[in-house]
DNA sequence: GTGGTCTAGACCACC
DNA sequence: GTGGTCTAGACCACA
Protein backbone atom coordinates (compact mmCIF):
# COMPACT_ATOMS: atom_id res chain seq x y z
CA UNK A 1 0.00 0.00 0.00
CA UNK A 2 2.83 2.18 0.95
CA UNK A 3 5.79 1.87 -0.67
CA UNK A 4 9.39 2.42 1.53
CA UNK A 5 9.92 4.64 -1.76
CA UNK A 6 13.14 6.32 -2.40
CA UNK A 7 12.88 9.47 -0.89
CA UNK A 8 9.81 10.00 1.39
CA UNK A 9 10.01 8.41 4.89
CA UNK A 10 7.01 6.15 4.86
CA UNK A 11 5.58 7.64 8.26
CA UNK A 12 5.21 11.07 6.11
CA UNK A 13 3.63 9.33 2.93
CA UNK A 14 0.94 7.95 5.77
CA UNK A 15 0.74 11.14 7.18
CA UNK A 16 0.42 13.05 3.81
CA UNK A 17 -2.33 10.37 2.76
CA UNK A 18 -4.48 11.05 6.19
CA UNK A 19 -3.87 14.88 6.19
CA UNK A 20 -5.49 15.10 1.80
CA UNK A 21 -8.18 12.92 3.63
CA UNK A 22 -9.01 15.51 6.19
CA UNK A 23 -8.59 18.55 3.71
CA UNK A 24 -10.24 17.30 1.15
CA UNK A 25 -13.17 16.15 3.36
CA UNK A 26 -13.07 12.52 2.90
CA UNK A 27 -12.78 12.52 6.48
CA UNK A 28 -15.21 13.97 7.88
CA UNK A 29 -14.39 16.77 10.99
CA UNK A 30 -14.93 14.68 14.27
CA UNK A 31 -14.81 11.35 12.35
CA UNK A 32 -12.80 8.81 14.08
CA UNK A 33 -9.67 7.12 12.36
CA UNK A 34 -9.41 3.11 12.76
CA UNK A 35 -7.26 2.58 15.66
CA UNK A 36 -3.61 2.44 15.50
CA UNK A 37 -3.11 -1.16 15.11
CA UNK A 38 -5.79 -1.61 12.37
CA UNK A 39 -4.44 0.95 10.72
CA UNK A 40 -1.01 -0.48 10.55
CA UNK A 41 -2.43 -3.80 9.61
CA UNK A 42 -4.20 -2.39 6.78
CA UNK A 43 -0.93 -0.49 5.29
CA UNK A 44 1.21 -3.60 6.85
CA UNK A 45 3.69 -1.33 8.24
CA UNK A 46 4.80 -1.00 11.59
CA UNK A 47 2.76 0.50 13.86
CA UNK A 48 5.37 2.78 15.87
CA UNK A 49 5.28 4.07 11.74
CA UNK A 50 1.51 4.82 12.07
CA UNK A 51 1.87 6.21 15.46
CA UNK A 52 4.61 8.63 14.81
CA UNK A 53 2.65 9.49 11.49
CA UNK A 54 -0.57 10.40 13.74
CA UNK A 55 1.56 11.99 16.03
CA UNK A 56 2.37 14.34 13.75
CA UNK A 57 -1.00 15.84 12.09
CA UNK A 58 -2.06 15.41 16.28
CA UNK A 59 0.69 18.28 16.74
CA UNK A 60 -0.66 20.28 14.29
CA UNK A 61 -4.22 20.11 15.39
CA UNK A 62 -5.84 18.15 12.64
CA UNK A 63 -6.60 15.15 15.00
CA UNK A 64 -7.09 15.08 18.69
CA UNK A 65 -7.12 11.98 20.66
CA UNK A 66 -9.95 10.77 23.18
CA UNK A 67 -7.97 8.37 26.15
CA UNK A 68 -9.14 5.07 25.64
CA UNK A 69 -11.38 5.79 22.93
CA UNK A 70 -9.53 6.69 19.94
CA UNK A 71 -8.02 9.59 17.87
CA UNK A 72 -10.65 11.97 15.65
CA UNK A 73 -10.54 14.26 13.37
CA UNK A 74 -10.69 18.04 14.48
CA UNK A 75 -14.28 19.95 14.81
CA UNK A 76 -12.60 22.76 13.89
CA UNK A 77 -13.57 23.07 10.32
CA UNK A 78 -11.83 26.66 10.36
CA UNK A 79 -8.18 25.12 11.11
CA UNK A 80 -9.09 22.60 8.22
CA UNK A 81 -9.70 25.35 6.02
CA UNK A 82 -6.40 27.48 6.76
CA UNK A 83 -4.31 24.51 6.51
CA UNK A 84 -5.76 23.79 3.25
CA UNK A 85 -4.64 27.27 2.16
CA UNK A 86 -1.67 26.91 3.98
CA UNK A 87 -0.63 23.75 1.48
CA UNK A 88 -2.48 25.05 -1.75
CA UNK A 89 -0.42 27.93 -0.93
CA UNK A 90 3.07 26.15 -0.31
CA UNK A 91 2.55 23.54 -3.24
CA UNK A 92 1.31 26.48 -5.95
CA UNK A 93 4.50 28.97 -4.39
CA UNK A 94 6.92 26.10 -4.61
CA UNK A 95 5.64 25.31 -8.53
CA UNK A 96 6.24 28.80 -9.31
CA UNK A 97 9.92 28.72 -7.81
CA UNK A 98 10.74 25.32 -9.76
CA UNK A 99 9.47 26.83 -12.84
CA UNK A 100 11.18 30.00 -12.69
CA UNK A 101 14.92 27.89 -12.30
CA UNK A 102 13.69 25.99 -15.64
CA UNK A 103 13.48 29.71 -17.06
CA UNK A 104 9.68 30.14 -17.04
CA UNK A 105 8.11 33.45 -15.87
CA UNK A 106 5.22 33.18 -13.78
CA UNK A 107 2.64 33.82 -16.66
CA UNK A 108 4.96 30.98 -18.94
CA UNK A 109 4.44 28.75 -15.71
CA UNK A 110 0.62 28.91 -15.84
CA UNK A 111 0.26 28.83 -19.41
CA UNK A 112 2.27 25.69 -19.57
CA UNK A 113 -0.03 24.16 -17.30
CA UNK A 114 -3.37 24.77 -19.04
CA UNK A 115 -1.66 23.93 -22.47
CA UNK A 116 -1.16 20.64 -20.71
CA UNK A 117 -4.29 20.47 -19.29
CA UNK A 118 -5.31 21.01 -22.73
CA UNK A 119 -3.74 18.20 -24.49
CA UNK A 120 -4.08 15.47 -21.59
CA UNK A 121 -4.12 12.49 -22.89
CA UNK B 1 25.90 29.29 0.26
CA UNK B 2 24.47 25.47 0.07
CA UNK B 3 23.51 24.74 3.34
CA UNK B 4 22.10 21.60 4.90
CA UNK B 5 18.57 22.59 4.45
CA UNK B 6 15.30 20.21 5.57
CA UNK B 7 15.79 17.26 3.36
CA UNK B 8 17.70 17.59 0.16
CA UNK B 9 21.15 16.78 0.07
CA UNK B 10 23.70 19.05 -0.70
CA UNK B 11 24.65 17.94 -3.75
CA UNK B 12 21.34 17.46 -5.15
CA UNK B 13 20.62 21.30 -4.27
CA UNK B 14 24.46 22.23 -5.86
CA UNK B 15 22.94 19.64 -9.29
CA UNK B 16 19.68 21.32 -9.25
CA UNK B 17 21.56 25.04 -9.39
CA UNK B 18 23.75 23.85 -12.27
CA UNK B 19 21.16 22.26 -14.16
CA UNK B 20 18.49 25.19 -14.31
CA UNK B 21 21.66 27.19 -15.25
CA UNK B 22 22.18 24.80 -18.19
CA UNK B 23 18.76 24.51 -18.91
CA UNK B 24 17.57 28.60 -18.61
CA UNK B 25 20.72 29.47 -20.51
CA UNK B 26 22.71 30.93 -18.04
CA UNK B 27 25.17 28.53 -19.01
CA UNK B 28 25.58 28.66 -22.70
CA UNK B 29 26.18 24.96 -24.56
CA UNK B 30 29.65 24.06 -24.57
CA UNK B 31 30.79 26.59 -21.75
CA UNK B 32 33.77 25.37 -19.52
CA UNK B 33 32.44 25.42 -15.59
CA UNK B 34 35.35 26.20 -12.89
CA UNK B 35 37.36 23.43 -11.62
CA UNK B 36 35.52 20.83 -9.27
CA UNK B 37 38.43 22.83 -6.04
CA UNK B 38 37.17 26.22 -7.20
CA UNK B 39 33.57 25.16 -6.67
CA UNK B 40 33.78 23.58 -3.75
CA UNK B 41 35.89 26.96 -2.55
CA UNK B 42 33.02 28.80 -3.44
CA UNK B 43 30.28 27.13 -2.52
CA UNK B 44 32.01 26.18 1.02
CA UNK B 45 31.34 22.39 0.63
CA UNK B 46 33.90 19.67 0.39
CA UNK B 47 35.09 18.82 -3.58
CA UNK B 48 33.56 15.57 -3.35
CA UNK B 49 30.62 17.22 -2.79
CA UNK B 50 30.74 18.70 -5.70
CA UNK B 51 32.17 15.79 -7.45
CA UNK B 52 29.33 13.89 -6.91
CA UNK B 53 27.26 16.62 -8.27
CA UNK B 54 28.33 17.02 -11.58
CA UNK B 55 28.66 13.33 -11.90
CA UNK B 56 24.62 12.96 -11.96
CA UNK B 57 24.30 15.91 -14.51
CA UNK B 58 27.19 14.00 -16.56
CA UNK B 59 25.00 10.87 -16.49
CA UNK B 60 22.37 12.66 -17.55
CA UNK B 61 24.55 13.98 -20.41
CA UNK B 62 24.01 17.53 -19.25
CA UNK B 63 27.85 17.81 -18.58
CA UNK B 64 30.70 15.82 -20.30
CA UNK B 65 34.42 15.83 -19.07
CA UNK B 66 37.89 16.25 -20.83
CA UNK B 67 40.23 14.26 -18.81
CA UNK B 68 43.02 16.98 -17.22
CA UNK B 69 41.08 19.99 -18.74
CA UNK B 70 37.85 20.36 -17.07
CA UNK B 71 33.64 20.39 -17.16
CA UNK B 72 32.10 21.46 -19.95
CA UNK B 73 27.96 22.19 -20.73
CA UNK B 74 27.23 19.42 -23.37
CA UNK B 75 26.88 20.86 -27.01
CA UNK B 76 23.50 19.11 -27.75
CA UNK B 77 20.88 21.64 -27.74
CA UNK B 78 18.37 18.81 -28.04
CA UNK B 79 18.84 17.38 -25.13
CA UNK B 80 19.04 20.35 -23.25
CA UNK B 81 15.80 21.29 -24.90
CA UNK B 82 14.40 18.04 -24.14
CA UNK B 83 15.81 17.54 -20.55
CA UNK B 84 14.09 21.16 -19.75
CA UNK B 85 10.38 19.82 -21.26
CA UNK B 86 11.00 16.47 -19.17
CA UNK B 87 11.52 18.45 -15.97
CA UNK B 88 8.61 20.91 -16.84
CA UNK B 89 6.41 18.55 -17.31
CA UNK B 90 7.00 16.33 -14.27
CA UNK B 91 6.71 19.48 -12.02
CA UNK B 92 3.57 20.84 -13.60
CA UNK B 93 2.13 17.54 -13.08
CA UNK B 94 3.20 17.05 -9.99
CA UNK B 95 1.87 19.91 -9.09
CA UNK B 96 -1.66 19.11 -10.20
CA UNK B 97 -1.30 15.90 -8.28
CA UNK B 98 -0.93 17.74 -5.52
CA UNK B 99 -3.27 20.12 -5.41
CA UNK B 100 -5.60 17.28 -6.41
CA UNK B 101 -4.82 15.54 -3.71
CA UNK B 102 -6.20 18.89 -1.58
CA UNK B 103 -9.15 18.80 -3.26
CA UNK B 104 -8.49 21.17 -6.16
CA UNK B 105 -9.62 20.22 -9.75
CA UNK B 106 -6.92 21.01 -12.25
CA UNK B 107 -9.20 24.22 -13.70
CA UNK B 108 -9.19 25.20 -9.69
CA UNK B 109 -5.52 24.87 -9.27
CA UNK B 110 -5.09 26.90 -12.30
CA UNK B 111 -7.16 29.58 -11.15
CA UNK B 112 -5.74 29.75 -7.47
CA UNK B 113 -2.42 30.31 -9.35
CA UNK B 114 -3.45 32.82 -11.33
CA UNK B 115 -4.75 34.66 -8.51
CA UNK B 116 -1.94 33.85 -6.36
CA UNK B 117 0.25 35.76 -9.09
CA UNK B 118 -2.45 38.49 -9.17
CA UNK B 119 -2.33 39.38 -5.60
CA UNK B 120 1.67 39.30 -5.69
CA UNK B 121 2.54 41.33 -8.75
CA UNK C 1 39.48 -9.76 -3.06
CA UNK C 2 39.13 -6.55 -5.18
CA UNK C 3 42.49 -5.37 -5.85
CA UNK C 4 43.43 -1.80 -7.35
CA UNK C 5 44.57 -3.60 -10.60
CA UNK C 6 45.65 -1.68 -13.48
CA UNK C 7 43.03 0.09 -14.97
CA UNK C 8 39.82 -0.15 -13.73
CA UNK C 9 38.59 1.29 -10.95
CA UNK C 10 37.36 -0.91 -7.49
CA UNK C 11 34.22 -0.08 -7.56
CA UNK C 12 33.75 -0.60 -10.63
CA UNK C 13 34.62 -4.07 -10.48
CA UNK C 14 32.61 -4.39 -7.87
CA UNK C 15 29.65 -3.14 -9.86
CA UNK C 16 31.07 -5.16 -13.01
CA UNK C 17 30.76 -8.61 -10.98
CA UNK C 18 27.32 -7.74 -9.05
CA UNK C 19 25.90 -7.05 -12.59
CA UNK C 20 27.13 -10.34 -13.94
CA UNK C 21 25.49 -11.88 -10.89
CA UNK C 22 22.28 -10.64 -11.84
CA UNK C 23 22.39 -10.94 -15.66
CA UNK C 24 23.61 -14.30 -15.36
CA UNK C 25 20.97 -15.34 -12.82
CA UNK C 26 23.57 -16.09 -10.19
CA UNK C 27 21.42 -13.39 -8.33
CA UNK C 28 17.87 -13.97 -8.61
CA UNK C 29 15.34 -11.16 -9.18
CA UNK C 30 13.88 -9.96 -6.16
CA UNK C 31 16.92 -11.08 -3.67
CA UNK C 32 18.49 -9.16 -1.04
CA UNK C 33 22.42 -8.08 -1.34
CA UNK C 34 24.43 -8.05 1.94
CA UNK C 35 24.24 -5.02 3.79
CA UNK C 36 26.51 -2.13 2.02
CA UNK C 37 28.66 -2.81 5.49
CA UNK C 38 28.94 -6.16 5.22
CA UNK C 39 29.95 -6.29 1.38
CA UNK C 40 32.54 -3.89 2.38
CA UNK C 41 33.94 -6.41 4.78
CA UNK C 42 34.05 -9.00 3.01
CA UNK C 43 35.75 -7.24 0.19
CA UNK C 44 37.98 -5.11 1.85
CA UNK C 45 37.37 -1.77 1.02
CA UNK C 46 35.83 0.89 2.44
CA UNK C 47 32.10 1.44 2.59
CA UNK C 48 31.49 4.68 0.70
CA UNK C 49 33.10 2.80 -2.65
CA UNK C 50 30.71 -0.34 -1.79
CA UNK C 51 27.80 2.38 -1.75
CA UNK C 52 29.20 3.65 -4.92
CA UNK C 53 29.55 0.56 -6.56
CA UNK C 54 25.80 0.21 -5.96
CA UNK C 55 24.71 3.17 -7.08
CA UNK C 56 25.71 2.43 -10.45
CA UNK C 57 23.54 -0.28 -10.61
CA UNK C 58 20.73 1.26 -9.08
CA UNK C 59 20.90 3.99 -11.47
CA UNK C 60 20.60 1.48 -14.43
CA UNK C 61 17.57 0.18 -12.06
CA UNK C 62 19.47 -3.47 -11.68
CA UNK C 63 18.99 -2.84 -8.27
CA UNK C 64 16.04 -0.63 -5.89
CA UNK C 65 16.66 0.14 -2.33
CA UNK C 66 14.09 -0.26 0.61
CA UNK C 67 14.74 2.68 2.87
CA UNK C 68 16.24 1.01 6.37
CA UNK C 69 15.70 -2.33 4.96
CA UNK C 70 18.51 -3.39 2.47
CA UNK C 71 19.08 -3.29 -0.97
CA UNK C 72 17.67 -5.56 -3.69
CA UNK C 73 17.58 -6.64 -7.02
CA UNK C 74 14.79 -5.45 -9.44
CA UNK C 75 11.85 -7.74 -10.07
CA UNK C 76 12.28 -6.94 -14.01
CA UNK C 77 13.13 -9.69 -15.39
CA UNK C 78 12.32 -8.26 -18.77
CA UNK C 79 15.19 -5.39 -17.92
CA UNK C 80 17.40 -7.72 -16.95
CA UNK C 81 17.60 -9.87 -19.89
CA UNK C 82 17.47 -6.36 -22.04
CA UNK C 83 20.71 -5.40 -20.45
CA UNK C 84 22.15 -8.34 -20.82
CA UNK C 85 21.58 -8.05 -24.37
CA UNK C 86 23.14 -4.91 -24.48
CA UNK C 87 26.02 -5.61 -22.74
CA UNK C 88 26.86 -8.89 -25.05
CA UNK C 89 26.06 -6.84 -28.31
CA UNK C 90 28.64 -3.88 -26.84
CA UNK C 91 30.62 -6.48 -26.02
CA UNK C 92 30.80 -8.36 -29.52
CA UNK C 93 30.83 -5.38 -31.46
CA UNK C 94 33.91 -4.12 -29.78
CA UNK C 95 35.36 -7.31 -29.81
CA UNK C 96 34.94 -7.26 -33.75
CA UNK C 97 35.93 -3.51 -34.16
CA UNK C 98 39.19 -4.38 -32.16
CA UNK C 99 40.20 -7.31 -34.33
CA UNK C 100 39.42 -5.44 -37.35
CA UNK C 101 42.05 -2.98 -36.36
CA UNK C 102 44.21 -5.98 -36.50
CA UNK C 103 43.55 -6.06 -39.85
CA UNK C 104 40.80 -9.46 -38.94
CA UNK C 105 37.98 -9.52 -40.96
CA UNK C 106 34.28 -10.61 -39.26
CA UNK C 107 34.64 -13.74 -40.56
CA UNK C 108 37.88 -14.38 -39.29
CA UNK C 109 37.89 -12.66 -36.53
CA UNK C 110 35.31 -15.19 -35.42
CA UNK C 111 37.39 -18.11 -37.11
CA UNK C 112 40.11 -17.36 -34.61
CA UNK C 113 37.67 -17.18 -31.98
CA UNK C 114 36.54 -20.90 -33.06
CA UNK C 115 40.15 -22.28 -33.34
CA UNK C 116 41.64 -20.72 -30.09
CA UNK C 117 38.37 -22.22 -28.54
CA UNK C 118 39.70 -25.98 -30.12
CA UNK C 119 43.05 -25.16 -28.96
CA UNK C 120 41.98 -25.14 -25.15
CA UNK C 121 39.12 -27.16 -24.92
CA UNK D 1 41.14 13.90 -34.70
CA UNK D 2 41.60 11.99 -31.17
CA UNK D 3 38.96 13.12 -28.79
CA UNK D 4 39.89 13.30 -24.94
CA UNK D 5 36.85 10.75 -24.27
CA UNK D 6 36.00 9.46 -21.32
CA UNK D 7 38.65 6.38 -19.90
CA UNK D 8 41.51 6.47 -22.51
CA UNK D 9 44.56 8.99 -22.21
CA UNK D 10 44.95 10.29 -25.32
CA UNK D 11 48.45 9.10 -25.77
CA UNK D 12 47.17 5.08 -25.83
CA UNK D 13 44.94 6.07 -27.72
CA UNK D 14 47.57 7.26 -30.66
CA UNK D 15 50.36 4.65 -29.37
CA UNK D 16 46.75 1.73 -30.24
CA UNK D 17 46.21 3.83 -33.67
CA UNK D 18 49.84 3.45 -34.80
CA UNK D 19 50.38 0.26 -33.76
CA UNK D 20 47.07 -1.22 -35.36
CA UNK D 21 48.55 0.80 -38.52
CA UNK D 22 51.78 -1.41 -38.18
CA UNK D 23 50.05 -4.78 -37.33
CA UNK D 24 47.78 -4.22 -40.30
CA UNK D 25 50.15 -3.53 -42.73
CA UNK D 26 49.25 -0.11 -43.47
CA UNK D 27 52.06 1.26 -42.13
CA UNK D 28 54.91 -0.82 -44.08
CA UNK D 29 57.93 -2.32 -41.97
CA UNK D 30 60.80 0.13 -42.41
CA UNK D 31 58.74 3.38 -43.30
CA UNK D 32 59.64 6.53 -41.40
CA UNK D 33 56.91 8.30 -39.21
CA UNK D 34 56.05 11.93 -39.81
CA UNK D 35 57.80 13.80 -37.13
CA UNK D 36 56.82 14.00 -33.42
CA UNK D 37 56.21 17.99 -34.24
CA UNK D 38 54.07 16.90 -37.67
CA UNK D 39 52.40 14.10 -35.93
CA UNK D 40 51.25 16.82 -32.92
CA UNK D 41 50.19 19.61 -35.13
CA UNK D 42 48.04 17.05 -37.34
CA UNK D 43 46.61 15.22 -34.23
CA UNK D 44 46.56 18.58 -32.80
CA UNK D 45 47.65 17.38 -29.60
CA UNK D 46 50.51 18.73 -27.39
CA UNK D 47 54.10 17.36 -28.77
CA UNK D 48 55.14 15.31 -25.81
CA UNK D 49 51.68 13.20 -25.78
CA UNK D 50 53.19 12.43 -29.03
CA UNK D 51 56.50 11.52 -27.68
CA UNK D 52 55.06 9.26 -24.48
CA UNK D 53 52.71 7.18 -27.34
CA UNK D 54 55.94 6.74 -29.74
CA UNK D 55 58.03 6.05 -26.60
CA UNK D 56 55.58 3.01 -25.51
CA UNK D 57 55.74 1.72 -29.22
CA UNK D 58 59.33 2.11 -29.34
CA UNK D 59 60.14 -0.27 -25.52
CA UNK D 60 57.80 -3.12 -27.30
CA UNK D 61 60.20 -3.20 -30.27
CA UNK D 62 57.41 -1.99 -33.04
CA UNK D 63 59.83 1.33 -33.46
CA UNK D 64 63.20 2.38 -33.76
CA UNK D 65 64.83 5.88 -33.83
CA UNK D 66 67.55 7.04 -35.85
CA UNK D 67 68.78 9.69 -34.18
CA UNK D 68 68.87 13.30 -36.36
CA UNK D 69 66.57 11.51 -39.08
CA UNK D 70 63.43 10.46 -37.44
CA UNK D 71 61.57 7.44 -36.22
CA UNK D 72 60.72 4.01 -38.40
CA UNK D 73 58.67 1.29 -38.07
CA UNK D 74 60.99 -2.49 -37.43
CA UNK D 75 61.55 -4.59 -40.11
CA UNK D 76 61.74 -7.45 -37.95
CA UNK D 77 58.39 -8.66 -39.49
CA UNK D 78 58.30 -11.87 -37.36
CA UNK D 79 57.77 -9.46 -34.36
CA UNK D 80 55.43 -7.46 -35.71
CA UNK D 81 53.62 -11.05 -36.75
CA UNK D 82 53.98 -12.28 -33.13
CA UNK D 83 52.79 -8.65 -31.64
CA UNK D 84 49.27 -9.30 -33.52
CA UNK D 85 48.78 -12.29 -32.75
CA UNK D 86 49.69 -11.54 -29.24
CA UNK D 87 47.01 -8.86 -29.55
CA UNK D 88 44.77 -11.35 -31.38
CA UNK D 89 44.56 -14.01 -28.68
CA UNK D 90 44.28 -10.96 -25.67
CA UNK D 91 41.20 -9.44 -27.22
CA UNK D 92 39.68 -12.55 -28.19
CA UNK D 93 39.93 -13.90 -24.64
CA UNK D 94 38.91 -10.94 -22.93
CA UNK D 95 36.06 -11.10 -25.15
CA UNK D 96 35.52 -14.62 -24.11
CA UNK D 97 35.57 -14.24 -20.25
CA UNK D 98 33.50 -10.84 -20.79
CA UNK D 99 30.61 -13.10 -22.65
CA UNK D 100 31.00 -16.03 -19.72
CA UNK D 101 30.80 -13.05 -16.95
CA UNK D 102 26.94 -12.81 -18.85
CA UNK D 103 27.03 -16.13 -18.92
CA UNK D 104 27.39 -17.31 -22.34
CA UNK D 105 29.63 -20.53 -23.02
CA UNK D 106 32.64 -20.33 -25.43
CA UNK D 107 30.39 -22.27 -27.90
CA UNK D 108 27.65 -19.64 -27.05
CA UNK D 109 29.76 -16.84 -27.36
CA UNK D 110 31.06 -17.47 -30.65
CA UNK D 111 27.70 -18.40 -31.90
CA UNK D 112 26.31 -15.28 -30.85
CA UNK D 113 28.73 -13.50 -32.67
CA UNK D 114 27.92 -15.26 -36.15
CA UNK D 115 24.05 -14.25 -35.87
CA UNK D 116 25.59 -10.99 -35.10
CA UNK D 117 26.70 -10.48 -38.07
CA UNK D 118 24.09 -11.83 -39.75
CA UNK D 119 21.77 -9.52 -38.74
CA UNK D 120 24.26 -6.66 -38.87
CA UNK D 121 22.29 -3.37 -40.05
C1' DG E 1 46.34 22.33 -12.35
C1' DT E 2 42.73 19.01 -14.15
C1' DG E 3 39.45 15.19 -12.81
C1' DG E 4 39.06 10.70 -10.31
C1' DT E 5 39.42 7.31 -6.59
C1' DC E 6 39.77 5.74 -2.02
C1' DT E 7 39.94 5.73 3.06
C1' DA E 8 38.68 6.66 7.68
C1' DG E 9 35.57 8.29 10.42
C1' DA E 10 31.53 10.84 11.77
C1' DC E 11 26.59 11.80 11.82
C1' DC E 12 21.64 11.41 10.36
C1' DA E 13 16.86 9.54 9.64
C1' DC E 14 14.26 5.63 9.70
C1' DC E 15 12.31 1.21 11.44
C1' DG F 1 20.88 -2.40 12.01
C1' DT F 2 19.62 -0.23 7.40
C1' DG F 3 21.11 3.19 3.69
C1' DG F 4 22.75 7.97 2.85
C1' DT F 5 25.55 12.15 3.22
C1' DC F 6 29.51 14.76 4.21
C1' DT F 7 34.27 16.00 5.51
C1' DA F 8 39.15 15.95 5.56
C1' DG F 9 42.86 14.45 3.60
C1' DA F 10 45.70 11.64 0.67
C1' DC F 11 47.20 9.83 -3.77
C1' DC F 12 47.17 8.97 -8.89
C1' DA F 13 47.35 9.70 -14.01
C1' DC F 14 47.32 12.98 -17.41
C1' DA F 15 48.64 17.26 -20.09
Amino acid sequence: MFSPDNNSPIYLQIAEKIKSDIVSGELSPGARLPSVRDLALKLKVNPNTVQKALAELEMRGLLFTERTNGKFVTHDTGLIISIKNDYAKNIAESFLSSMEKLGFSNDEAINYLSNLGGEKN
